[in-house]
DNA sequence: CACGGATCCTGATGGC
DNA sequence: TGCCATCAGGATCCGT
């Protein structure tokens, strides 16, 4: 479900919130991806310093080390003073002061790990490969166009790695490939100069649009205030396979990369 | 190191 | 209605 906009639309809708809420109770339920690194009760008293983001993780700052939470493939955060029962999918809580906070994961892809700090080896161990933010000014377009010089893979899996720009996932890869008119499957290192720095403008463009947007809501997704994206509303090809091109009207493909689907347009990307 | 594929898990959907 | 196959927003691990 969630890509660097959902992410940061769940993160805009709660941190202030729970800034500066002390830890009432803790709770886990069925085991996500990793074990959670500590005792629940390790955590009772620590008070909420704020809430970041980097790439798809959110990390929950304490006075006293941090929380890293991923939502992987179908996970969701909500936050209120008063959350309806919990449910069978409801496998993490962290009941402060100010509210209480909920991750609820269907498949369990994701994950809650506790970390003393950021640096400390359980925090980089998942934080410590993780290529450039791409709304950041660490988004370096020399560094982008040096590094994507060096892969051989398809364009759309290298976005999707992670490992040299962080944060676009299925839909998104998708997305910035059609604004920037570039063919998912050619070769990352094969791509002109003016081509990627094209990539880097449309990744930026189409990130930070999507978080004006709400993020996509495609089944189930919502900030933790409950709110629905509509981002999905005004895709250019993600998902619309058959439909013709909002641009050219060349009917949309769909092809499969790595087990994921990778929707283009046929006209409107050249190879 | 980079690459492609298998893998974790549950639920929705579509064909027969 | 049931059963089976396929697909779904992610990312790690493993063999080459």
């Amino acid at each position: 479900m969630p890509e660097l906009p959902e992410v940061e639309v769940t993160r805009l809708s709660f941190a202030y919130r729970i800034a500066g809420g002390k830890v009432l109770s803790a709770s886990l339920g069925k085991a996500l991806r990793w074990p959670l690194g500590c005792a629940c009760n390790q955590l009772l008293g620590r008070v909420v310093v704020g809430v970041r983001r980097r790439g798809k993780y959110l990390l929950v700052d304490l006075d006293e080390g941090l929380l890293l939470l991923h939502l992987g493939m179908s996970g969701s955060v909500s936050f209120a003073e008063q959350l309806p029962p919990k449910g069978v999918h409801d496998h993490f809580e962290l009941v402060t002061s100010h509210g209480t906070l909920r991750l609820h994961d269907p498949r369990r892809f994701g994950a809650v790990v506790f970390a003393r700090s950021e640096d400390a080896p359980e925090a980089q161990k998942l934080l410590g490969r993780l290529g450039m933010e791409p709304l950041t000014d660490q988004f370096d377009l020399a560094q982008f166009q040096d590094q994507l010089k060096l892969r051989r893979a398809a364009i759309k899996q290298v976005l999707l790695a992670g490992n040299v720009v962080v944060g676009v996932g299925n839909i998104y890869a998708s997305e910035s490939l059609f604004a920037a008119g570039i063919r998912p499957t050619l070769s990352a290192a094969r791509l002109s100069r003016p081509r990627v720095a094209k990539l880097h403008a449309a990744i930026r463009t189409v990130l930070a649009n999507a978080v004006a947007k709400g993020g996509s809501t495609l089944r189930d997704f919502s900030s933790a205030t409950g709110e629905s994206g509509h981002f999905q509303l005004s895709a250019m090809v993600y998902g619309r396979e058959g439909q013709a091109c909002r641009v050219c009207q060349s009917p949309i493909k769909t092809l499969r990369q790595g087990q994921r689907s990778t929707f283009y347009c046929p006209t409107c990307q050249k190879a």
